[in-house]
DNA sequence: TACGAATAGTAAGTATACTTATTAAATTAT
DNA sequence: ATAATTTAATAAGTATACTTACTATTCGTA
């Protein structure tokens, strides 16, 4: 007969906790790796976004990257403020600001890849070699398995048609 | 002869990316499961932390969750204005606040626990039930072995010795 | 076609999470 | 024992990331 009684599990073995800690390393080590380039890890998301899908608007953007609306028009001031993108109201739709990368933002782009790169390396490099698919596996199945939960991109592409 | 230019990998399949995502379903998931407790994943971790090691200084708690000593000042600040936790300056050595979990803090750690637990679940439900354990222990993988990366606690146990 | 609903973006408020700088207290070294 | 260093906490500044509320514009419909 299984205990209904719920245990207290320490805190710090619970999945939420590992996710928050490593999200946290996540950032450090890519900060440090592209050190010099002044650029944040969604900064990076959305100059990639951008130049992925050219001229794409805020919220189309936002739901790219996972973003809040109300969080994407910051990202944009200081990307827009360093003159990697250009943000220019719709014609066909006055309410819409319509994003442009700059050839600034997209030299930074090749010029920060490598270093983007390495980050992601030095993210993975205590699994060894053979975990790492299985890593990203999971994470793409709990990350758009739980879309609703979330300011969830609508899932442009899945991980199947991109990783081969 | 392997290829030593630097491709580019779209952003969207980069670990840092799903770590990202990941972190910010985590937290909403949590804060889903545990409305109307009006506590979040961070001062949960606190209160946990408290309880487990009681009469910590902030510097201690700080390491222990993970957070960064200035961070850690405000997450006690909103925890004490709710009479979760108090704090109380040492005798032994002045610069030190000794924090303690009130009554308050103990009975909602008992009556937040079930949706703990029940955000966690709802995490990991994407994946199927075999493949929890193997995720959680990347995870721990990941996070002890980046020790350095960030704002590491100075791992007080490891998995090992708690998991059994 | 006018009016109500929906949409894009912003603004204000809250909460991590970091950096650097400062203050006060304790420890170490001379 | 005093000076220099270290340490605990705070403060100010920046950047996600959310919520709710608001403005402006567009769309749908009666």
């Amino acid at each position: 007969m299984p205990n209904k009684q719920s245990k207290h599990v320490s805190f710090d073995l619970l999945p939420g906790h590992y996710i928050r800690r490593l999200q946290q390393i996540s950032v450090a080590i890519f900060l440090q790796e592209t050190e010099g380039f002044g650029i944040t890890p969604v900064q990076f998301a959305a100059l990639s976004a951008l130049k992925e899908f050219p001229q794409i608007d805020q919220k189309t953007l936002a739901n790219t990257i996972g973003l809040d609306a109300s969080t994407i028009g910051g990202v944009i001031d200081r990307l827009e403020s360093r003159d990697l993108v250009k943000r220019n109201l719709s014609e066909k739709d006055r309410r819409v600001h319509v994003l442009t990368l700059t050839s600034e933002g997209k030299h930074l782009l090749e010029d920060i890849n490598p270093q983007v790169l390495k980050a992601q390396q030095r993210i993975l490099s205590p699994l060894k070699k053979s975990q790492h698919a299985a890593l990203i596996e999971m994470l793409d199945t709990l990350v758009n398995g739980n879309n609703d939960a979330s300011r969830a991109p609508s899932s442009i592409k899945t991980l199947e048609s991109n990783i081969n």
